[in-house]
DNA sequence: GTGAAAGCGCTAACAA
DNA sequence: TTGTTAGCGCTTTCAC
């Protein structure tokens, strides 16, 4: 007796392929690949039975089968170090916009700052056969990337960059943004101002802490080196900072943070403390972000174009796609003050 | 005469076949595929050779191949309908972290709240072949949705969701969330309290206006048909909708924004006001940010657990994936109220 | 244990 | 203008 297994009643419809349309519209495969390739080699008659054909089955090519005979993707990938941060999300928003524009397919890695996961990250890329990746590097030694430049991974470098490295970038003027915070902060009469700082390993940190500096010694002031205090980018670290700071005997009237995340830090620490801004401490942030108006008081920003950065580096990636021999191109993007209210007029001096 | 083209004085090496490896090693291409699939039928020795012979070359196998012969991928897509919405961002990253571990490719998507867009990029997915996705749906209408699932594509519902539709999904018990904030609210000292709400036809921001409607009546409070607003999630709204509020002859004493973005546009409005949080106005958000503390006063919320949503997700898609057939389960998360300042005790009545 | 060979769905070179 | 066919790099029977 056969042992009859209840089949399944309702049964997946397989994706319909190049054969069947063929069959149905009774053509060849041929004529069925030419017309989704828009040739116009191909008779009215045809490309309407075609037409028709596909529409009837919901015929898609296979992208995997295309891929695998033009040896070539469509697919970009976005590797940012941190994807919960706001900056990066608006770099991968510019870059997504135009990459689907192009026809791409946007894969979103993430490699969490740390450089064993980017490591590997890349390989599976590079096995996926992406046609290009957008990627914040972890680290600045140029010799991690260079097998995979060698092996013809298209890079675009965003936000930091290994130098001495063949490849595209775009990055932010760091340091003059830096430099346009302390003059602001002079300019509404500040003369102790603070900074905290992120890895110095990290190129966007060390060029900020960079502008900082050059800026204090062209204003003349007093740098007490108290007053810079080292985070890491997160937000525990940007309390901590801000803390240290606080407690300090002679403390700075203002404080510049070099990141989002650490200004979020350093404002709860204001906060805590009971302080009022900008009247016993003034703030300056680096990033513009949603949240920066709806502060109490709302706050002033050296803003990045994380929108233009990711938009800049996808359009590299593009014509680095199109033609490999072009000759590469380091884009630098200007930052801009946002002035709030978090860095009002100090008066201290005066009043003493 | 020969027409003869320079040629590139460099050339990009091409990545290492399967081919090639097996020549090196001197065994079948069989023999290494095997190796790769850890198969044990491999002896020691040849084991051995394809591993040199890979390292040697740098061989990682084709990706794109192996999926075409094996007619499945490793790669799954999450879409959601704002990238830049911090919520969303969460639930990516729960997402992502557990789709590598089980060896998945994160495909991102952006539909924008657009269901043109989500209807392109469904259609690109499934060309693409993706194992499976995770969905923020743009909208309720089953009907919409239906053709993917018949084709066989599978989706993961989250946040909302269509009803009839048998997939599997992930939502967050929004009607209770809301009740929790009214009962915090009423337990303050607060009667008279308002509400900004989302477009109703989504489910989410109608669940929230439900509960809110509910613990009204629960705990006997009348309900001033203006102090519910309407906005549309984004911040804009967010600012305009509690602009309407604090311009009533007889406005609310607080107010529940029923998510994160409108929560910003209505600080926005109440610092604009010069007004205090809490004693002019409190205030309680839908989900909990980065910024909720670093507020001033530190903002009161119900949070979402959107990592964990996201991971939750893409459990289901997993098991789903491995097992098509199971019975499709519907998750519901619930929401945690966390007190801050920004709702503190209302005496107003006692002191009128 | 190992190898030969078929074939996944498609594009493109060539033939007709 | 249309069709035939080779083959992209891999996995997986099947034979030895």
């Amino acid at each position: 007796m056969v042992n009859k297994r209840k089949t399944r009643t309702f049964s997946i419809k397989k994706a319909a392929t190049i054969r069947q349309v063929a069959e149905m519209a009774g053509v060849s495969i041929a004529t069925v690949s030419r017309v989704f390739a828009g040739s116009d080699l191909v008779s009215h008659e045809l490309v309407e039975r075609v037409q028709e054909a596909s529409r009837s089955l919901s015929y898609q090519p296979n992208r995997i089968a295309r891929n695998l005979r033009t040896q070539k993707t469509h697919t970009a990938a976005v590797m940012v170090s941190d994807i919960e941060n706001p900056f990066f999300t608006s770099v991968i928003r510019g870059a997504g916009g135009v990459l689907r524009n192009a026809g791409y397919t946007l894969l979103l890695t993430n490699s969490d700052e740390n450089e064993q996961i980017e490591l590997e990250l890349l390989l599976n890329l590079r096995a996926e056969g992406v046609a290009g990746v957008i990627l914040a590097p972890t680290h600045e030694d140029a010799q991690h990337y260079e097998q995979f430049i060698q092996a013809g991974l298209v890079i675009v470098a965003i936000d930091r960059c290994p130098k001495d490295l063949k490849i595209d970038r775009v990055t932010v003027n760091n340091i003059e943004g830096a430099q346009t915070a302390v003059r602001h902060l002079v300019e509404q009469g500040h003369t102790k101002i603070g900074f905290i700082t992120g890895l110095p390993r990290i190129s966007t940190a060390y060029e900020r802490l960079q502008g900082f500096e050059q800026a204090m010694k062209i204003h003349n002031l007093p740098l007490n080196p108290q007053w810079v205090q080292q985070g890491d980018f997160r937000r525990e670290n940007g309390f901590t900072a801000m803390m240290n700071i606080l407690n300090l005997e002679d403390r700075p009237t203002a404080v510049i943070t070099s990141n989002n995340l650490m200004t979020l830090g350093a404002l709860q620490a204001i906060y805590e403390c009971k302080l009022r801004i900008p009247d016993d401490m003034a703030i300056v942030g680096f990033d513009d972000m949603a949240w920066a108006t709806s502060l109490n008081p709302p706050l002033t920003t050296i803003a990045q174009p994380a929108h233009e950065l990711g938009m800049s580096a996808a359009q590299l990636l593009l014509n680095r796609i199109n033609d490999p021999q072009r000759p590469y191109r380091h884009v630098i993007l200007d930052t801009q003050l946002i002035v709030r209210e978090s860095s009002g007029m100090h008066y201290a001096l005066e009043k003493d």
